[in-house]
This record gives C-alpha cells, sequence and structure tokens, in this order.
DNA sequence: TCAAAAGTGTTCAGGATACACCCATGC
DNA sequence: GCATGGGTGTATCCTGAACACTTTTGA
C-alpha cells in the first residue's frame, strides 16, 4: 500500500498478568503506578516496547527493569493472552496493547521504590484502565487450560502431595472438587507420577509426593 | 520508563484469515501479492496499521482496498487470532502483525488487477512469510470453536437443511459425522430452530429447513 | 418403480458424580 | 488416645458411539 504521508505506527506496549498461588489463593502481580497517567494507582506492570525488540524480549526487560524479577526464570509458563486496541483506554491517545499471561510459584518480590504485590484475585484494588477486565480473562482462560491441559505444573513445586495439587486446582477454578473424584481424574490423565517419596513433617499419616511428568504445556483428552 | 533516544514503534500490519465453506469444502482468502516483497506469490490480505486507527479499523479498510468486500458486510463473524512477531519472518525487519480470523457465506470475489481467491485449505499454494502456519492455527481455533459455541451460524444461510449443516460441521472438522448422532446432539444444544417451511425444489422427500437463533457467537455446554 | 436424500431409536461402554470410612502419624 | 490430614471403592446416571431401515418426493 501507499501512503502520502509517511507511515508512522502507533505506540505499542506489552503488559503482564503475572499469576501464582499463594495460601490457597490465586494472586495476580499489580504495582502501584508510580509515574503519570494514573500515578499512584495500581496497575499491571507494562511498558513500551520499541522498535526491534520482540514483544516478548520487551516484555522480560520491562519486568526486570520495574519488578526486578526475570520472567524467564521466575516464571514457569508464558503465553500471550490478547492484544487491545487503546484508542478510548488510554489517555495518552492511541496505542496497541500485547498482553501476556505467566504463571509461576514462591515468586519473591524485591522491595521496590514503590510498591509492588501479588495481591488475591478477589481482593484486588481499584485498577488503572482496563486492566481489572484483561485479569478477569486472563483468569478465565487459566481456568479453561486447567481442565485440557498440564498447566497446573506451572503452579506447582518438583515434589507436592495430591491434596497440595487439589488445592492448586480449587484456587483457580474457584471451587471445592471432591477428593476421591479428583485422584481418579488426575491419575487417569497421565500427567504426574509418584516420586517414591513421603511427606514426614506433619502430625498425621505421611502423603505419597508426586511430581510433573514434563514442565511443557501439553493437552490432556481427559477433562474435569 | 525513559529513553534516552525517542521512542520509535515496530511497524504494525494487520492480516486477515477469511474462511468460507464453497461446495462442502473450507477455503481461505488468499492474493497474488502485486508488489514486493513476495511479488507474484500467494499470501493472506493485510497491511500497514498507522497511528490513530484501531486494528479492526485499519484491517476493515484494507480488506475493502485491496480485495474490495467489506468485512462488516460480507463476513459474519471476526476475532482476533494471534499477534506475531515477525522479526525473522519479514524481510523489511522488524514488524508485529495482529491477525484476525473472520467467516462468512457465499462471499463473491469482485475481479480486480491481481487475483484473489478462496482456496480449498487443502489445496492450498505456497504462500509467503508464515502464512501457511497462521492458516493452520486459525484452522485450528475454528475447529475448537466449533465443538462449544454457535460459530456455525457464520457460515449458514438463513434458513438451511440439517443435513447442509451437518456437511458444514464435516468440512470443518475435516471428518465425517453420524446423521442420527449429529441430529441429537445439535438438537439438544438449542442454538437452532424449524423454521416451519420445507425445501421441496429436489427429487426426494423434502427437508425441515431451519434456522440459528442467534446470529452473534454463544457459548453451549454441549460439545462433540 | 426407481433413485435420492430425509428422517428416526436402541444398545452398549465409558466417564462423571455422589458419597463415608479406615489409616498412619505426631503430639 | 486423639487430632489431623492421607488414602480408598461402589452405585448411579448420563453422554458418546455404533449401527439400518422406512418415508417421501420428482423424474
Amino acid at each position: 500500500m501507499q501512503y502520502e504521508t509517511p507511515y508512522a505506527a502507533p505506540t505499542l506496549t506489552v503488559d503482564l498478568v503475572g499469576f501464582q498461588v499463594i495460601h490457597g489463593e490465586l494472586c495476580v502481580l499489580i504495582l502501584k503506578r508510580p509515574n503519570e497517567p494514573f500515578s499512584g494507582t495500581w496497575a499491571l506492570p507494562g511498558g513500551y516496547n520499541p522498535e526491534g525488540e520482540t514483544t516478548e524480549a520487551a516484555l522480560q526487560r520491562i519486568i526486570r527493569h520495574k519488578i526486578s524479577i526475570d520472567i524467564d526464570k521466575d516464571f514457569s509458563y508464558i503465553e500471550q493472552l490478547y492484544t487491545f486496541d487503546t484508542v478510548a483506554r488510554d489517555p495518552r491517545g492511541h496505542a496497541v496493547a500485547v498482553t501476556y499471561l505467566a504463571c509461576g510459584r514462591a515468586i519473591e518480590l524485591p522491595s521496590l521504590d514503590y510498591e509492588t504485590s501479588f495481591t488475591p484475585i478477589v481482593a484486588l484494588p481499584e485498577l488503572a484502565y482496563d486492566h481489572a477486565d484483561i485479569i478477569d480473562y486472563a483468569h478465565k482462560r487459566l481456568a479453561a487450560k486447567l481442565l485440557y491441559t498440564n498447566i497446573a505444573f506451572a503452579f506447582m513445586p518438583p515434589k507436592f502431595t495430591l491434596t497440595e495439587l487439589q488445592s492448586t486446582y480449587e484456587a483457580l477454578l474457584g471451587r471445592k472438587l471432591d477428593k476421591r473424584n479428583f485422584r481418579k481424574k488426575i491419575l487417569s490423565q497421565d500427567i504426574i507420577s509418584p516420586s517414591g517419596e513421603l511427606r514426614t513433617e506433619a502430625a498425621h499419616r505421611p502423603a505419597q509426593l508426586y511430581q510433573f511428568d514434563h514442565q511443557e504445556l501439553r493437552e490432556v483428552t481427559e477433562t474435569f
């Protein structure tokens, strides 16, 4: 196509919806914006994607810079979520925002000049832009994927009990599951194996420890 | 974030994967590129997205300009497919491509200076860039959505027989379905209703005509 | 009367759901 | 010995899959 005026691209931004489960609650990574616009308001972490940098690389750089964590190292899984046109959304004018969804476990946030937090999705503060909708959308995607993939691997430590795994499923789905049916189902999916070790710390019968067979996303035929 | 140099955004492009079913075959809209790069090679229609225009608006404009059809009028359904980083893909350098998936029926292509075609996906020519992969991805998404939504509405005329509907499902899924099971299933989904009219043109028993209850995407609980 | 597509039911197997008690350990 | 979570099996229902013949029309 020909343009009379030189081609000018819209501003491109990338944002992260970073999840982990803490104390049986699904939490999402947010920060209190130190700068305008929406200074002082909580929002998803994100920033500008300049020419010459892929969206994943830009996100990696921005999260390292703004949150001081490393996406590849600290999150176990990442996928692209959706691309939003922000004509009406962003007071700075037209921009396009590519959003990513990431899942991890036991991520510690370094303390910074401004607040960052993994906040339970049931207790989120007011958020800038339409970030609350984006988190909802990511949560729906995540709950759906739980039913037909092994994505739970990204939330679990290397060794875990079936009860701990069930608790993660319940946190992500937002509902209770039957213990016997959960065990039958998860074992029939052939995505985890017993490690042979037992967890003996507690004042009750020791639990068998399991591990995920794969640390990459796989689809399963069985569903919940 | 601060930048030493002024912020420069990557080139933003939009591409369309446009589907319709012709003679029981799933077909996709491609054109023979009149310009470099890849001049003379078949590719998905697409173009540049300048600042100030949403990706959907840019796509609308580009398809009207390049194919002389109107997305809103000629396609019955459109959704965003995926956003690709094209660092390695595009010989012109770094670009970000937002792709859309659209579905329609009985779309007639006006003749132009260069070739455009709804080509059966089983008989696609060599395509520019990684457009063949993008079409595969779109096809998978479509087949998945067929199982848990009413998306077939976008491929069907206002009135149709159950056999015609089954043929569309078979074209999209790439496999044959059992007639009795299909009818039980589709009727249990409560997404179509008999119109009361019959199709009597042919040399066999007349068929009941059905219509979709809704012309927007809905999810169904029942699946195939 | 024949060709061609429309229309219709049953059986079977496997998965989903609901549900309650005994087991092994630390204190 | 008791509190705590670990671990297990069965009965029922529902859904998915396989499968063949009769009906109605136009030519």
